[in-house]
RNA sequence: GCGGGUGUGGCGGAAUUGGCAGACGCACUUGGUUUAGGUCCAAGCGCCGCAAGGCGUGGGGGUUCAAGUCCCUCCACCCGCACCA
């Protein structure tokens, strides 16, 4: 480093220099390399909207303080990035300014690189792709071919979004109120032909995988449970009385057949066959049926939508009693992707059917109570845990008191015997609807042939290329009106045909980009040998905002992908560790304009809360995640020009767990960089010190290091990357402070930039080198903490009285029971409080404490 | 509505999983050094109280020698809900 040296911490070349000098050396360069084991970590990719911001950078930041240690600790680490780059806001660009689809995505890719280079990351840049590269989307097209003839894929009518004044599908995010977001028309519900994977076939997989997966959370794990939503229940027709032809029978399904001596009606769902055969000559139904149509298409609409009903007039009659008429309703809180379409009301024991048949005037006769207690007529359901026992006032099958569980087998025992319908397990999980009416994304490589009707693409002919002369200056599918590009021939007679203008739902895009980085520019969508040597992800790291979508269809293509040969068996679960990284939020400011509608204001145009440009005080919001809505954004490449990377590096991991939310604020920002730049301070002293004999405080500095040692590695080991901060602040007072020899503090200090390498690489290799280091702290191995200078052979202990600390005693490390009792009862503030007598009882828990209780 | 989560000083959070609540950092206060750049150093800092002492982990109740941690109940906020990525 000779005499160039700079006075003071100049992040803003030296970032630079060390940048250069990890190209130049390949650090971040995957090898597969037998010799060592293998480290697979991978970051949720971004989609490319055009700058970062910090939520990318905490993202990055703690996978690539996990990719620096394990290659630290001698593993051959793979760290890929790419870009999750086909979607809507592509498309809304080129509405709105013209730009086209493609251009837009390449430059936002190139702007959000040059902004992410900065940052130090240990990224193999060499394996970068974006999913809207040919190259990309084309091998998913050859996988989308294997899973077709591997009956993975298929075609049905679903329901979408329509907009019927721009006459096109919308994205639930693009109904607003139940309008359209352009054209502010009420939207409708529209029946189209698309394709499906078929990933409900897994669903019993899926569900019982869950257990393998140890290193996922638990709440990940259990809202996936929750969505595949497995359940034991009893599917029976009801005979009909006054209905339609073909409709002699109603199927229902239900959970709780033990509840059917509490029936008092039977809905269907508006899409239900006889609901839909109904309207066809009943305009009362037509227009209820229509109205239901609006509620939307998700299930967060339906569920909080006012229940409604129409009586049909037909009627059913009870399984156990013909003479027992129910009737029958028409209800847009009945979901036809659910079990039968058609369910029976029990009031007495669902919140909704209570609801429903307080609204209609229904019987809510009950079925059981709590043990002990009569029958009398309910203010609300009475729904207790099915594993609670209850008395069952009109039960039919098995004990008078019992669990609801085992009343739903003995229920389904009874009806199976009887002839009534069958015990039946259901999912909730519906099949993957890909089809998407939209331009950007990847095409479907089938062809539409009058005579041979849907053929698939020959392989030979993909990637199937979207066109770029495309306009949108109509709504709807560009697709759809070019001129040409729908027109090809039949891959299999030959004739003229017509191309799938459908586009597939970008999720296709992410459920498969873990395994493409293995081999990035292969001519096939994997490689055997590079999937055996990487996969699975060790560590996957990303938003919980993925919990149930993202990451269920990956694991349902993993399978997909191996049982079309794509994937060995090892990987159908290819996430080993799953991490849910929290937020990165901000204060809002706001003030309000003439008519007192809120207006928001940039961080950096407040100043001691006020606005700078007027004077004006603002109104300062509790913090919420960085919105450009709420204006409350920090642009990381200001940060990273005004203070370096390291610093937002550093400030994103401290603080915060890494799977909460972390707060934004310049106050920290600033205390960071003043942190750093004590340490390149306090490096650049001890490296001026003389080497003279051995020091008092040598030994304290040596223990004060395996401790951090000790510390930060158990700390990165649990994802406790703010506690490994907090320790680092430890051991960089206690070097600070250290009356310790110019060799010890040199050790010391090269041990401080191995330990904060991970976190603020940069700075460690300042330090490294001002400190002798050999080569690049970047490719040192990790430092090993010695046990024996962990433990210290006394130990203080609070003293307790009734459970109050009312003293404390040294005692050696060692000491036994009776000796830490008897050292207690001679303290002077135990005996001020035992007054002469004797304790009730003294608890010693050794090495932690001692409760005397009088 | 359903499913999942979170709640500790002025602020972000820690607490080895039932054993000293507030580690570490910010902010703040006091003192010192130096004043040019974004200073640095030392000390203090949960609340009430002059003190002794009392109170304190969203509210209420319980179990225990001992509860932030376990149980019951209530409240507030956040995330997901299948076409946002």
């Amino acid at each position: 480093m000779s005499g160039e040296t700079p006075a003071r911490y100049q992040p803003q070349t030296t970032e630079a220099k060390w940048q250069a000098a990890w190209d130049a050396a390949g650090c971040f360069v995957a090898r597969r390399d037998p010799a060592r084991p293998k480290y697979y970590v991978l970051e949720m990719f971004p989609y490319p909207s055009g700058r970062i911001h910090m939520g990318h950078v905490r993202n990055y930041t703690m996978g690539d303080v996990v990719a620096r240690y394990k290659s630290a600790r001698g593993h051959s680490v793979l760290h890929p990035m790419g870009w999750d780059a086909f979607g809507m806001p592509a498309e809304n660009a080129a509405m709105q300014e013209g730009a086209n689809p493609a251009e837009w995505t390449y430059r936002n890719i190139a702007v959000m690189k040059g902004q992410m280079k900065p940052l130090g990351l240990s990224i193999d840049w060499s394996r970068e792709f974006a999913t809207c590269d040919p190259e990309y989307y084309g091998q998913q097209q050859a996988m989308f071919l294997d899973f077709l003839e591997g009956g993975l894929v298929y075609r049905k009518a679903a329901v979408v979004n329509w907009d019927p004044v721009d006459m096109t599908v919308l994205a639930n995010e693009q109904v607003i109120d139940g309008k359209g977001w352009r054209s502010g028309a009420e939207v409708e519900r529209r029946e189209l032909t698309q394709w499906f994977f078929r990933i409900s076939e897994f669903s019993e997989e899926l569900l019982t995988a869950l257990d393998g997966l140890e290193n996922w959370p638990e709440k990940v794990r259990l809202m996936q449970k929750n969505w595949i939503g497995r359940s034991r229940g009893l599917q029976f027709g009801f005979s009909t009385v006054d209905a339609p032809e073909g409709f002699e029978r109603i199927e229902v399904y239900t959970t709780r057949p033990d509840t059917l001596m509490g029936a008092s009606f039977v809905a269907v769902s508006p899409d239900h066959p006889l609901a839909r055969h109904l309207e066809r000559h009943d305009s009362e139904v037509a227009a209820f049926n229509a109205e239901c149509r609006r509620i939307g298409t998700t299930e967060e609409a339906l569920e909080k939508a006012e229940k409604r009903g129409l009586d049909t007039g037909i009627r059913v009659r009870h399984p156990f009693d013909t003479a027992w008429e129910l009737p029958v309703y028409i209800a847009n809180f009945i979901l036809m992707d659910y079990g039968t379409g058609a369910i029976f009301g029990c009031p007495a024991h669902d919140q909704r059917d209570f609801d429903f048949a307080t609204k209609y005037g229904l019987a809510i006769p009950t079925v059981f109570v709590p043990e002990g207690e009569e029958d009398a007529p309910l203010a609300e359901a009475y729904v207790p845990p099915k594993t609670e026992r209850v008395h069952y006032v009109r039960g039919f099958a098995g004990e008078e008191v019992q669990t609801g569980d085992a009343a739903v087998e003995a229920a389904i025992d009874f009806c199976e015997s009887r002839g009534v319908g069958q015990g039946v397990t259901k999912f909730r999980l519906r099949d993957w609807g890909l089809s998407r009416q939209r331009y950007w994304g990847c095409p479907i490589p089938v062809v539409h042939c009058e005579t041979c009707g849907v053929v698939p693409e020959k392989k030979e002919n993909l990637p199937v290329e979207l066109p770029s002369d495309v306009s949108f200056d109509q709504p709807g599918n560009p697709l759809d009106r070019h001129p040409t590009w729908r027109n090809c021939a039949c891959p299999r007679c030959g004739e003229p045909a017509r191309r799938e203008t459908d586009t597939m739902d970008t999720f296709v895009d992410s459920s498969w980009y873990f395994a493409r980085f293995t081999a990035p520019r292969a001519q096939t969508p994997t490689v055997a040998a590079e999937v055996d040597y990487w996969m699975n992800v060790d560590q996957y790291i990303g938003g919980v905002e993925h919990a149930i979508l993202h990451l269920l269809y990956s694991r349902f293509f993993a399978r997909a992908m191996h049982r079309t040969g794509h994937l060995p068996a090892k990987a159908i679960e290819p996430f080993d560790a799953l991490f849910t990284q929290g937020m990165v939020t901000h204060e809002i400011y706001m003030t309000r304009d003439a008519r007192g509608r809120p207006v928001y204001h940039l961080p950096e145009e407040v100043e001691d809360g006020k606005l700078r440009a007027t004077g004006e005080a603002v109104q300062v919001v509790a913090s919420a995640k960085m919105s450009k809505s709420k204006k409350n954004v920090v642009d990381p490449v200001n940060i990273i020009e005004r203070f370096g990377a390291d610093t937002a590096r550093w400030f994103v991991m401290s603080d915060s767990p890494p799977e909460r939310d972390v707060e934004w604020t310049s106050a920290g920002a600033e205390a960071t960089f003043k942190h750093l730049s004590r340490v390149w301070a306090l490096s650049e002293r001890i490296a001026a010190m003389p080497e003279g004999g051995p020091a008092p405080g040598d030994g304290d500095l040596m223990r004060a290091m395996h401790r951090a040692i000790d510390e930060v590695t158990r700390t990165i080991e649990g994802f406790a990357f703010n506690k490994s901060i907090a320790a680092l602040y430890t051991f960089t007072n206690a070097l600070a402070k250290a009356e310790a020899s110019g060799a010890a503090s040199r050790q010391a200090a090269r041990v401080l930039a191995q330990l904060m390498a991970p976190m603020v690489p940069h700075l460690a290799e300042e330090v490294w080198a001002m400190q002798g280091g050999e080569g690049l702290v970047t490719e040192a191995a990790w430092p090993e903490a010695d046990p024996a200078m962990l433990v210290s052979d006394t130990v203080t202990l609070p003293i307790q009285i009734n459970g109050k600390r009312r003293a404390e005693i040294t005692v050696a490390a060692d000491a036994t029971k009776d000796e830490v009792e008897k050292a207690a009862l001679a303290d002077d503030a135990v005996l001020r409080f035992l007054a002469g007598a004797a304790p009730k009882k003294v608890i010693v828990v050794p090495g932690r404490i001692v409760n005397v209780v009088l």
